[in-house]
RNA sequence: GGGCGAUUGGCUCAGUCGGUUAGAGCGCGCGGUUCACAUCCGCGAGGUCACUGGUUCGAAUCCAGUAUCGCCCA
């Protein structure tokens, strides 16, 4: 198998080899962890993301793209590195947001959930949603997600309906699922009880009014129209629910009046006026209407008072038969009505416009109703307290920390969880009642066979027609996957898994309930570490919605200027946890770093000497035949593998990718690639050192290749197949090592020697560059020139980089000179063929002069530091020692410098 | 009310264990037909590191407080 050197286009144009790449990942079968062509070392333990699955009736938006970049580098890290990795892709069935997005489609065609029936609905949205699974799982081919596609899962899939059977049948079993009538929120608008955290508090402006409900006459228990009790309230028609008012025991307005009754208007029904301490006396007239079917608060006065609790509700949010005269009004319609009315009587005392935190629905936007209902819930302190301890004894870590202290906030002060959702597309609650109340959980496929409790046959059970919140069948989703209850094989390989990666924004709804259920029912932590991204916000860092029209479709990106360099704009300059505002302006940056990379490779392929065979195997350069530059650009290729294995080891990928930028760019390009030109050119040179040279950036191509090839997959794979490679590297670079620091061949010491030579020989070029740039020099002007302080084997590379004539060969001209200081090395140029000289030596005097100004400050800096005993004795010698040899350095330059402006 | 984050050139952001010349990209200005790349190359200008106080030989970095913006929880 012989590698051929291939001829590259001159332009990067991902579109025409992106799609090529990710199918000969297919088909070579390196995905999978037990594929045909995977990698892994003995001995090492495998890498396990269990991906997020996202919503199939949605589109990825960058959000996902960045959930799916970072695990896709975590994970073709681990590969390289010669861990058996598994990503486990999926998809979630999300009840209420494909129930939202259907709704709306079959409201198009003049149809609706009610008019299909349940068995209807739930055919059309199997059938809708096989349309959209394949987009969602095209867009994450598109990016490059190196997924197990063997692995594919559904939360609607038979195995996680199993699980989800299972799993709430042993929280039965062990008390933890219990049934019960209780304050729920309810939306109208999805006709469904949420949870808590479905529930957004926004601050809106409503109003207070304050209404007179009159006293009543103990002995003829008639209203009394002179005497009353001012209530204020921002919601009227609860009126029609309310059973007490009540009133702070220590108020001295209302004392005389608690055991009395008030008239509620309208229902005319008598209430008691009640005294409850968490009555608050400032708050409007100090007197508050109790509604217990209605609001939270007043649910627990009316249980700590044993009062009747009257919902005064339907499902869409009119009034019902409690309601008496206003039944069928909507909430708002009654509302309006019943302010009407008061004021007509003459008991609407005021109304004022009043702040308030109002909930409305994360999905619908819709006010939320707190309700009476009789619903599942989970029991969660005992759960939380398990995923508590898991974190304190980082059996499972946070990254970054920061968010342990919003997980330990959360989990202590944890509500129980209400899982019983009344919609159709989802996991049916598995229990069932008999006649007489008798309730039978059961997580067989078919059901119970008889009540458990009075042995009723099945046929004279029902099913509860609830189905679970989603998050209950994702909060099993790191073992279903895996085969659980199942004790299967990849069940015991693969669990727990090695990280969790998601936004932080879904901490509660889905790592808290992922961590609770898995320890519960597993034993153990569903995972060693959880690892939270920043959201991607838009240009002026608001938050991507659909109904601002701020989303940034993934493809789109991806068509313009393809999957690497949106991956690059993901990544590069940002920090972990940290949210980043998008702009595609860096998808720019992104597409130029590859077409960089792409023309150096470029470059690399064309400058084969002749004495290398066009498919000759890739070998390290030959020792003897490197100069000062091979060694730096070695050096520099080292320091780059340690670089980004820092960035890899500290989880931070904007870290990653900001190295790999400089290094590959910033140095190997500008500078390596610069001055093995030299060298290639050098005719003189014997072909053993021209061919060290080119091996050298053949070698150094192929380490950055690796490197970045986690975080930009498809142009480094292209660009690494046309590179000759070793004996023992595979096909595809996907699979190839993961680049070790420490393997390098070389004296360390020797390159410890070419990187302060090398790198004092950059110093000076720029400085000649500045130098002639500022003074107005014409750039293809050659010029001679002398130098001092540079190793004489550099010296032809200066020459070169800087246009400079060669010093062997032109002795110095006459005229006036423009000098050129450094640190080390001084240039003297002479520009005596410059038309204007006069000029350029005053542009020049001024250019030293600032430079001599800038480095007496710095040594005036640095003699203050040695001047101070507290400094020298107390600061690590190391930093002594450096400042002492600055200031030596900068003694001589500012020489120099003087001698120069002086003169 | 409690908590978290941010505040660094015109814009968007990095900045490791506190170490003395604070970086990058974009933008801006000047220059460039050197055979990898104009998706490029060279040079440059531009920063009181939000503010106040403290710790320290030394603070963008650590501590306390203030301000503004954003987010989470109640």
């Amino acid at each position: 198998m012989t590698t051929q050197i291939r001829e590259l286009p001159k332009a990067y144009e991902p579109g025409r080899f992106e799609a090529a790449i990710y199918e000969r990942w297919l088909s070579a079968d390196v995905f999978a962890p037990d594929g045909a062509g995977a990698r892994s070392e003995p001995g090492l333990q495998p890498f396990v993301i269990i991906q997020p699955p996202p919503n199939v009736t949605g589109a990825l938006h960058l959000g996902h793209a960045l959930t799916s970049t970072i695990e896709d580098a975590m994970i073709r890290h681990a590969r390289m590195r010669g861990h058996p990795t598994l990503w486990l892709p999926g998809l979630d069935h999300a009840s209420i947001a494909a129930q939202y997005v259907l709704d709306r489609l079959l409201a198009e065609e003049g149809e609706s959930r009610e008019s299909l029936g349940r068995e209807r609905y739930l055919e059309r949205m199997w059938q809708f949603i096989t349309e959209t699974r394949e987009v969602m799982l095209g867009q994450q081919r598109r990016i490059g997600a190196s997924l197990d596609w063997s692995r594919l899962r559904f939360t609607m899939d038979e195995g996680s309906a199993r699980a989800v059977r299972e799993s709430f049948a042993r929280l039965y079993r062990d008390g933890l699922a219990y049934r019960t009538e209780a304050l729920i929120n309810w939306c109208p608008g999805c006709r469904t009880s949420i949870s808590d955290l479905e529930v957004i508090p926004t601050e809106e402006t409503g109003s207070l009014w304050t209404i007179r409900y009159h006293l009543v006459d103990p002995g003829t228990h008639r209203p009394l129209q002179g005497e009353w009790v001012s209530v204020a309230t921002t919601r009227p028609e609860t009126i029609l629910g309310d059973t007490a008012v009540a009133v702070h025991p220590d108020d001295e307005r209302y004392r005389a009046l608690v055991g009395r009754k008030v008239r509620i208007p309208f229902v005319e029904r008598d209430v008691p006026i009640i005294a409850d301490d968490v009555v608050d006396r400032a708050f409007g007239t100090g007197a508050v209407k109790i509604t217990p079917a209605h609001d939270r608060d007043d649910y627990e006065t009316g249980r700590r008072h044993r009062l009747a609790s009257i919902t005064v509700l339907n499902d869409d949010a009119t009034i019902n038969e409690a309601g008496e005269r206003f039944a069928g009004l909507d909430r708002y319609e009654a509302r309006r009505h019943i302010i009407a009315e008061l004021e007509g009587m003459g008991d609407l005392e005021g109304s004022r416009p009043h702040e308030m935190l109002i909930g409305r629905c994360q999905r619908s936007n819709d006010v939320v109703e707190p309700r009476l209902k009789t619903q599942w819930f989970i029991r969660t302190e005992p759960l939380a307290q398990a995923a508590l301890e898991a974190t304190r004894s980082r059996e499972t870590v946070i990254v970054p920390a920061r968010f342990e202290k919003v997980w330990e906030s959360w989990l202590t002060n944890i509500h129980d969880w209400n899982v019983s959702r009344q919609l159709w597309w989802g996991h049916r609650i598995p229990a069932w009642y008999c006649p007489d109340g008798h309730v039978t959980v059961s997580a067989h496929a078919d059901g119970p066979s008889a009540c458990d409790t009075c042995g009723r046959p099945a046929d004279e059970l029902t099913q509860d027609p609830d189905i679970f919140d989603t998050w209950f069948s994702s909060g099993l989703w790191p073992f279903s996957t895996l085969g659980w209850p199942e004790r299967t094989d990849d069940l015991a390989r693969f669990y727990p898994g090695s990280v969790m990666e998601t936004g932080y924004d879904i901490i509660f709804f889905w790592v808290a309930r992922m961590m609770m259920l898995g320890i519960h029912l597993t034993d153990t932590v569903p995972f060693r570490k959880v690892y939270l991204h920043g959201l991607v916000k838009d240009p002026v860092g608001a938050k991507m919605a659909k109904s601002k029209g701020n989303v940034v479709d993934p493809l789109e990106a991806i068509s313009t200027t393809g999957a690497d360099a949106l991956r690059f704009a993901l990544l590069n300059g940002t920090s972990p946890g940290n949210d980043q505002k998008y702009r595609p302006e860096r998808l720019e940056e992104g597409r130029n770093f590859a077409n960089k990379l792409w023309n150096a490779t470029r470059f690399v392929l064309g400058a084969r000497p002749a004495s290398v065979r066009p498919n000759a195997r890739r070998r390290s350069p030959d020792p003897v035949s490197l100069g000062p530059t091979e060694r730096w650009i070695r050096a520099r290729a080292g320091a780059a593998v340690d670089a980004v294995d820092r960035g890899f080891q500290a989880d931070n990928y904007g870290e990653v990718t900001r190295v790999l930028y400089e290094a590959i760019w910033g140095e190997f390009c500008d500078w390596g690639l610069e001055l093995a030109k030299v060298r290639l050119a050098d005719e003189a040179l014997p072909a053993a050192a021209r061919a060290a040279t080119w091996w050298t950036l053949v070698e150094a191509l192929d380490t950055y290749l690796r490197l970045l090839h986690p975080v930009m997959p498809f142009v480094t794979e292209a660009l690494w197949d046309t590179l000759p490679h070793a004996e023992d590297d595979p096909q595809l670079l996907i699979v190839a090592r993961w680049p070790s620091a420490g393997a390098r061949t070389g004296s360390e010491a020797g390159d410890r020697d070419a990187e302060r030579s090398v790198d004092a020989m950059i110093e000076l070029i720029r400085g000649v560059r500045n130098a002639r740039s500022e003074a107005g020099i014409e750039p293809s002007l050659r010029l001679d020139a002398e130098l001092t302080g540079i190793e004489p084997a550099l010296v032809p590379f200066i020459e070169r980089l800087a246009r400079l004539n060669p010093s062997d060969v032109t002795s110095p001209g006459g005229g006036p000179t423009v000098v050129v200081t450094t640190t080390t090395a001084q240039a003297v140029l002479w520009i005596g063929r410059q038309a204007s000289g006069a000029d350029v030596i005053d542009r020049d005097r001024a250019r030293l002069e600032k430079e001599l100004a800038e480095a007496e400050r710095h040594l005036a800096a640095a003699r203050a530091r040695l001047a101070d005993g507290a400094f020298v004795s107390k600061a690590p010698p190391s930093v002594v020692d450096g400042t002492r040899a600055r200031e030596a350095e900068l003694v001589e330059r500012v020489a120099r410098l003087r001698e120069r402006v002086g003169s």
